[in-house]
This record gives structure tokens, sequence and C-alpha cells, in this order.
DNA sequence: ATCAATGCAAATAATTTGCAAAAAG
DNA sequence: CTTTTTGCAAATTATTTGCATTGAT
């Protein structure tokens, strides 16, 4: 899954807190910038960790209540992959139909964007009178071939760049 | 969704908990019996208001103990709707390639089989050498045409019959 | 000046667990 | 008899919230 265009996501982020009458701060700045520099699903505490980093006055409560402003603008995407917390995946905004595909054995989570499944559901979605406004397709699995070519690393799992 | 040969599921319970040297008891029993009793999905928390009505002695950390086991052994399915609590699906044993389409407005679940969906899944698995285990799609959005038609109640939600 | 956002510490609440008593095989 | 299961009460833990203070506009 490329990284596309996030600067713009950003600025979508901007813009939903102005219509909202909400406000930019030096925290949410952070977040969302650390948010940016990272292609990985990651959980609440892992950016924590990552913002304070880069800023030690961003705290816990902030993290969540950005995330959830996030999740609702469409910039994050919060997913259950059935652990006890819930994992934040950074690309849905540039690929919002994108689909998931969770290797049991390394953690490892592989995205793709099938139109023809996208295609065969809105169908479906049309025959009920349905008007769909978020889709979710997981598929777990193991990953056998993966481990065989060297591309699932027990649970590799990268922090983004400390310079954004 | 038709309910089918439940009782099969039932014993397919029997067998796991067999193979697992655990061992079947009466608030498993009952347990087990409401949850065949019903075509709705359920939290932990009615499950165990609906056992209680048939016995008392079932325990809160009971239902949870044996809900992880039918997890286990695939008749019932753990969902993760976005609300606080996990929902369980009773259906998974009879149709365990279903998906869902979730009614934001009633919270009715409706659920639909797909093998052409399902192929094109399969397909891409194996592109990726992908053994899959498990999926799950999931489509939220609104039914106005059901609201239209009669055929979403607000959050209608009904108990199992209490004769099992 | 306003009103929203922050950090802190405390609260919430679903789910899990330790343990002694009871039941299954 | 031996091992699993149970209920109870207490623990766990991710996430949320009240509140006084700080910061954005």
């Amino acid at each position: 899954m490329p990284v596309a265009e996030k600067s713009a996501a950003e600025s979508k982020f901007a813009e939903f807190l102005l219509r909202k009458g909400l406000r930019m701060t030096a925290q949410r700045r952070v977040i969302v910038s650390v948010v940016r520099s990272t292609a990985e699903h990651f959980t609440a505490e892992q950016l924590l960790a990552w913002s304070q980093r880069r800023n030690r006055s961003v705290s816990r409560p902030t993290v969540y209540r950005t995330l959830s402003l996030m999740n609702a603008c469409g910039l994050v995407r919060a997913m259950d992959l059935g652990e006890a917390y819930t994992f934040y995946d950074p690309n849905f905004a540039d690929h919002p139909n994108h689909s998931h595909i969770i290797c049991e054995d390394c953690g490892k989570i592989i995205e793709f964007d099938s139109d023809r499944i996208a295609k065969l559901e809105d169908d479906i979605c049309r025959k009920l009178g349905f008007t769909a406004q978020a889709r979710r397709l997981q598929i777990t699995g193991s990953c056998a071939k993966f481990r065989e070519t060297g591309n699932c690393p027990r649970r590799a799992r990268a922090a983004p760049d400390s310079n954004g």
C-alpha cells in the first residue's frame, strides 16, 4: 500500500477542526504528524510513546481524544484485530476501501484493494436497498509462503521516523 | 439466514470437549442450548440473563468461559461492532462464510452469503501464498428502504424462546 | 476576553483470574 | 479418586471523564 499525498490528509484534519469550531494545538499537530509518518497499523499506546518522543507534553487522554477526532474525520480507521486494544490504520484516508489480510503467525497486516469485491458488495447493497457508509473485510490466516521467502518477520513493527 | 441443523452443531461441542479432555456440565448444557435457540446476535450479558432464566446457577464467569470455548470450536463467532462489548453470532456454525450488513439506524444485522466474493478472496489469498483461516466482511450504513417497508424496527432484539 | 484543550488523577466497565468448594468421569 | 469446573469476590486494563489550568482565536 503506497503512501500517498498525506499532506492532503493533514489539511483535511485542519478543515475538519475548523468546520467543527475546534482548535489546532501543538499536541494535535504532533500527533497528526506522527501518524502521517507511519504506514504501519498502531495502537493508542504506541502513538503516545512516539508522540512523547517529539513533545513530552502529549498525554494519554489527548492521544485518545485526538484519535477519536481523526477517526471521525476519516484520517484514521479504528480496527478490531481481536486483541485487547484497538489498532488504528493510518492508510485509510488515502485508501478508504482497502481490505486487510492478517497473518496469525507474525502479526503482519497486508493491505489490498479489490474493485471487483467492492463491485459485488455494491450490488448486494443495492439489491437490499441499503446505503453503505463503510465496509471492512478482514482475512486472517497464516502466511507460510511468506516465511519461506523471508517476508514474514516475527512481529516486526517499525516505529515511524523521529523526524517528521 | 435459515436456522439449520443446530443439533449437529451441539454434538460438535460435545466432541470438542471430549477431544480436549474437558467436561460437559449442567451450566454448559444450558448455555449451549440457549445459544441454539436464538438466531440473533447477542452479548455475553444477554446470554447470562437468558441462561439464568433457565438455571439460576449459571454465573457470569462461566458464560464468558463457555463462550470462549464455543468460539474456539466454531459454534459461535465473536464480532466487534464498535460497541463497548463483543457480540456473538450464533449462525456461524451453520454458515461459516456469511457476511454482515449492519444498519446504523436500527442496529439490525442482516446476514448474507456471497460465493462470488468468497471466490475473489480465495484468488487473492492464493496469489499471496496466504492460507486463509477465517474471514469477516462487515458493511455498515443505513437501511432507508427497509424502514419504508417496515423491515427496520428500531433496535428490535428478541430474546430466545424460554423453552429450549 | 472567550471557549476549547490539556494533564492529572480518578472513574468506568467489560472481561479475566485466584481460590476453595462441588461435580464429572 | 483425580482433575476439571464453578461461583464468588477481587483484579485487570484499555479507555473515558471531571476539573482546574492553560492556550488558541
